[in-house]
DNA sequence: GCGACAG
DNA sequence: ATCTTGTCGC
């Protein structure tokens, strides 16, 4: 792709982000959200792609429905998808939106019954250059309430891995403290989290749609038996034992 | 030129 | 995302 196109592209896409943006809902509007105990929340999902080594244009796109507060599988879906946009930083959404949104339209019209009330995505909701990651995009065209879990922290809008980022990580004590990552405006666009006791690096927590900073954080505490929370970790060890099975390393 | 870059 | 097994420690 020549450079010229990939500006092209990329302005094309700021612009749908813009768009888009407009429709997220940064609080709760479900009846399970409004308690502690999330009263009426059974079905949890996680969604995922794995990657063949050196092929990114073929992958493994997962999505798992977890029972709760049990986190059993209540329902999996792996499918081969080839990706026609290129990886570019910030515009996660539009490589993998396509066929994660395919994967859930799959299942409520098969399965209705066992759509997800929530999904975990692995990625950035608002905490993002123009506040709105994977976990918005996917939220906005599906309908459904979405939380992003990052696994790395994007350094963005003033948010740095500095000294001072370092010691508030060093603060979290126990599985479920947090503190908030503050926008240069002032604005908290999501919570660093601990998820276990036994897990020193946080994960980054952000509203996708349809959920409030708060009820995510506590949601994803909620689905963590290791670091990365049980829905998003069921997609990712499924989509790769997938691409293992089907798509074995050559021997040479 | 150097660093940053969700997945 | 992926390249990669064992190993040290709680």
């Amino acid at each position: 792709m020549s450079i010229s196109s990939q500006e092209e592209l990329v302005k094309q896409w700021e612009s749908e982000q813009a768009s888009l943006r407009q429709q997220v809902v940064d609080e709760d509007t479900e009846d399970w959200q409004r308690s502690p105990e999330f009263p009426g929340l059974e079905r949890v999902g996680g969604v995922d792609l794995s990657f063949i080594k050196g092929d990114d244009v073929n992958a493994c796109a997962q999505l798992v429905v977890l029972s709760y507060p049990d986190l059993e599988l209540l329902y999996e879906d792996s499918r081969m998808v080839t990706l026609t946009a290129p990886y570019i930083a910030g515009f996660l959404a539009f490589r993998e939106t396509p066929c994660l949104l395919e994967a859930l339209q799959h299942l409520e019209k098969t399965q209705p019954n066992l759509l997800p009330q929530v999904v975990l995505v692995d990625g950035n909701g608002l905490f993002h250059y123009r506040e709105f990651g994977l976990a918005c995009h996917l939220g906005v065209l599906s309908g459904l309430p979405c939380v992003g879990v990052a696994k790395n922290l994007l350094q963005v809008q003033g948010v740095t891995k500095s000294e001072e980022h370092q010691s508030q990580i060093a603060s979290l004590q126990r599985g479920g403290d947090s503190f908030p990552l503050t926008a240069a405006s002032g604005r908290v666009l999501g919570k660093a989290l601990r998820s276990s006791d036994s897990s020193t690096k946080p994960v980054y927590v952000s509203v996708g749609h349809k959920i409030s900073l708060d009820t995510a954080l506590h949601l994803t505490h909620s689905c963590c038996r290791y670091r990365v929370p049980e829905p998003i970790r069921q997609a990712d060890m499924r989509s790769r034992e997938y691409l293992r099975v089907h798509f074995p390393t050559t021997a040479d």
